[in-house]
DNA sequence: CTCGTGATTATGTATGCACATAATATCGCA
DNA sequence: TGCGATATTATGTGCATACATAATCACGAG
């Protein structure tokens, strides 16, 4: 296998380094002792090199070379799960019900959060994700009317808030936080689970440019557990 | 700004898809017309579309052009955490104690995990991470001795076991779950917790090539939260 | 010995070109 | 009309080259 494609010196390279052929935070060779090696142009091994900077592997420096990354803290990639995928890829019929919806005044740590004005209401509302006839998470939103006016009026009879929340306004980045929650009761209702049950959560902030769009917490049912690889 | 860089031409285009420019799953310009727009060379574009590609914002196909990605699931990308360089990273001294650390029977589920042979033993410890004096995360851990003879002579006072086989181990790849767990009496004891405490867990495996080296569960003191943007 | 300046060097990046590859469209033939 | 061969087209990729940029090193002036 001596592939001269940018993909192919990357996995090669990447094998070496896996391989340990060079020691952690260790200099390797440069581009053109590579590209002789491999029998290809430099712009072919900068590349492969490029990429493997990208995913964290080495770290590059102009003039100081490509060395192997001291702490290969792995990075790790994966998709925040769209809950009706994540449902159905099991299997079962994806379902939500929308237990509560209304206009609000969110407490003052909400206020922060979405920058909403003090006097200003907010949507909140509270689902429930169900997978075939039981809960598989329990939602509570935020969504600021100030970014997203027509919220208050869509319709979210056949899609999830989420979803039309994706399809209607653009959202440039977000912040994500994982916990575990004990279940309070009215947690524990509605996903049928003990009070005090331990409950794997995740909150979700979501931006438009440098306005709030939404904050949401998701409460997954027993058992939840978030899989990726690295 | 018509930085006409490959990055600043990749910026520019998700400029105008996060502004909405395009609908989602419709066709985007080809490579040659971004190419005139831009006033720069066919390959650039290139490059600045298929690093878009690669963070999963459009879909691209031979003959097919790019489109935007039909549900932009945003792709998070996090580094997993190391425990020190997180306790140092809030200013606080990190250490640790090995409570306990012996050879042992595993039980079924782990054998084949690990892919260790009935009757063979392997390396178990439990350790206790710290910040300042407080506990910071509890930790049960399996290695293979049959991928790493050497782990069981190894001095782990300087280092921790995670950072030990971090640096002798090249490891290639590995999974993790992320749940949450009621903390048992043991591991109330251990963190400080209240029994049946919500605890935020991580566990993990990992392999070189076809080898597992270790499986892992980290179970974090209360409060803890896994951030990161997306 | 110290400091600054210029040479050196490795990576960063744009370009024009050639050819590869995959998917689609079109056309000719039966 | 139906089907298969062929042309077309958009992306994929490699190469040689030129120049940019940042960090380091060597050297010489003070």
């Amino acid at each position: 296998m001596t592939a001269t494609t940018h993909h192919g010196i990357r996995e090669a390279i990447r094998a070496r380094i896996v391989a340990g052929e060079w020691q952690l935070g260790e200099l390797i060779p440069g581009e053109v002792e590579f590209a002789e090696e491999f029998g290809c142009a430099r712009t072919t091994v900068n590349r492969a090199l490029q990429a493997l900077a990208e995913e964290g592997i080495v770290e590059r420096k102009r003039k100081g070379g490509t060395r192997v990354r001291p702490l290969p803290s792995p990075q790790a990639q994966f998709r925040i799960p769209v809950i009706r995928e994540q449902v159905e890829s099991r299997g079962q019929e994806y379902g939500h019900r929308i237990v509560l919806r209304e206009l609000r005044d969110p407490p003052d740590e909400m206020r922060t959060r979405l920058q909403i004005g003090s006097g200003q209401k907010a949507a909140y509302m509270e689902s429930l994700h169900l997978a075939g006839s039981h809960p598989f998470a329990f939602e509570r939103r935020w969504v600021s009317l100030d970014t997203v006016p027509g919220f208050a009026e869509a319709d979210l009879s056949e899609l999830s808030a989420n979803e039309w929340l994706i399809r209607t306004v653009p959202f440039s980045r977000g912040e994500v936080g994982l916990t575990a929650t004990s279940a309070d009761p009215r947690l524990a209702a509605m996903l049928q689970a003990e009070p005090g049950e331990a409950l794997f959560t995740m909150d979700r902030t979501t931006w438009f440019e440098d306005r709030a769009v939404t904050a949401t917490t998701l409460y997954y049912a027993r058992g939840y557990r978030l899989e990726f690889g690295i």
